[in-house]
DNA sequence: GATTAACCGAGACGGTACGTCACGTCTTTAA
DNA sequence: TTAAAGACGTGACGTACCGTCTCGGTTAATC
């Protein structure tokens, strides 16, 4: 068994050319995060970009897609996914994630990176399908927590994982996003409560 | 009390210089919902409506305080709420509306007009106040048909509407938004399933 | 006889919308001598001439085609035809005006402006004529000097005059552009006397 | 004295390292008066050049100063000198030349080359150097054709040959360069006339 | 035969300027 | 005062070249 058989089929990828500097993958990110903090999408430009990070616009556009499929790539380097509970108890797992959720919005210095992300993708299938990745891999931690509920008997075992997951992740977000709605503590609670009724 | 204490203050008042021609607004909305469907959002300049509305953008910045006032507006003349069903029972009464719904954004042209409010609504508070009052009307055919649902004793008399309001809408607007999961008739199904349970 | 009737057969064309800011032009065009004399064409560039100008981009894109028709009429604003001599000779007028010329070139600050709009006019037809229009209108003096010639009987009465003004400029811009032999007042002479040899 | 005193250092130059390919300055030569003759100098660049070569930029650019010089060479290659006629006529001689100059402008594909040259060597002095040297090499034929003509006494011994070749080269570049006035069989008969008169 | 140094193609790099576009405001004439 | 038209300053966009640099690899002459 030899480590250079990759996935991809290639024994070494014969590059050629100047490879691409790893280093300025970091740091193009790193002032993409200070300009996302500072600014916020809004006053957000490339061309202060380039020159934060030191680099030429073409630098950045050869490495992302699009202005967005960097930010988002930033997004996924600069927010950790939330951590599973694992208290023993569905109920105090669930409560615990909703309010770490909670805390999560209310402390965010800028929050019109995922609005802007959701607007960008509605003209760009490949930032569309990346977006949902992103999505679909933060959902991983309240999906194993419910299944965990059904190991244990908390749930029924033919409880429908994808809806739950739904139904404690979707208020929040339509509360975030949509109405308005206050998201605290006792959301929090109120919402556990009607999952596990 | 004199005519001058209205709503909007638009009993009389006694403006001076040519009053405003009622025509023309109506011609502005109609030319923004012709561009969005046609364009969308992207594609959507203040130039071109202004141009085939046969309107001086002055004439547009006049009535409406932003371009983003003037899309919600657009979209709240252009979408209709959804009809209560009222089937007679509450199941029923859900998942007619559910399907609706999910019928709705099947065949709807362009998707894109609601992310970018959401968007611009970080940058803008008065239409943020617009958007999210918008969303609360949008709310009210499901808080009547829950209500109804505890009048007739389908759900119990201390159920908490406002938690079964963001369990009917999050799930789907998470997956219309975020998550790109499906929206169909089974989803319907599932998730009504879930909340009747 | 109406003064209003112009030659475009307009009677007052009814220029519709905000009219265009006279002053603006004159801004632009002195902006532009100002940084063409401080760095030539080389490190003149629209960004810096618009800042300069206090002026937007558009606006200047508006008002000429192209970066080197602005810069065209930038010379021809800048740059006073030569003077008529009229000495009552042919040979002294050619003489001082040809030793004008000359000390014109020496005394230039930078030289690149022609050759640049020479370059530039190979890919832009229009930009072609005018320069052409321009090099014509600045041999009116040469011509009309020997005109003088012929009248006075110095010349033959069927002398070339077309002919003739390409041996008085010709050999000038020769060494100027090209050849790059000095162009000094013995130069002058000779090329008189070999003139009216 | 020893070997290394030459005119440009390479008699033995004593080169370690592998030697430079011969055939690659050929092929970039080649590969520059193919893209010039199919584009023009605009739409000339070094990537393009670099890629129908295939070769590397460095590879260009370790052989040549710089992009103007690289075309001047391609010029000096491609375009011959144009042959003398030495038909035993000064008259003759001269009429011939002109025609075949005439001629030459008349079918040249594209004639942005040497306005192009002119600019860059504005700003290049070594550059304006090369093109000087080329333009000063290019008038021999004119100066052979005119001292024969000095000898069999065509012209007066005392004729200041340099003022001459100006007299017949001034004008045809004057034409083909500023003023645009036509260049054709009559024009070079009316210029002969005027030289010979 | 090993070492050395300049060569080679490919293409990444930091820059700079380009011309376009949309924004929201302002300025004209006409109603 | 409102209207249509459209000019205005601003500022970001993504592209195209520039000339240099950095890879892995090659090719002679020198050691």
């Amino acid at each position: 068994m030899s480590a250079a058989v990759t996935v991809e089929g290639d024994v070494s990828p014969p590059r050629r050319g100047r490879p691409r500097r790893a280093d300025v993958d970091a740091a193009i990110l790193a002032a993409t995060i200070d300009l996302l903090v500072e600014t916020g999408v809004a006053g957000f430009s490339m061309d202060l970009l380039a020159q934060r990070a030191g680099v030429g616009k073409a630098t950045i556009y050869r490495r992302w897609e699009s202005r967005e499929a960097l930010i988002l790539e930033a997004l996924e380097t600069a927010v950790a996914p939330l951590p599973d509970p694992d208290t023993g108890s569905l109920r105090r797992d669930l409560q615990t994630y909703m309010e770490s959720l909670v805390e999560r919005v209310g402390s965010a210095p800028r929050n019109d990176v995922l609005p802007h992300l959701l607007e960008a993708s509605c003209y760009d299938d490949q930032l569309r399908a990346s977006l949902e990745g992103y999505v679909r891999d933060r959902q991983s931690t309240v999906r194993t927590i419910l299944k965990r509920g059904i190991t244990r008997g908390e749930l029924p075992a033919d409880a429908d994982v994808d809806v739950l997951v739904d139904a404690v992740l979707g208020p929040f977000f339509y509360r975030r996003l949509l109405s308005g709605a206050p998201l605290d503590r006792r959301f929090a609670v109120r919402l556990v409560d009607h999952i596990l009724r």
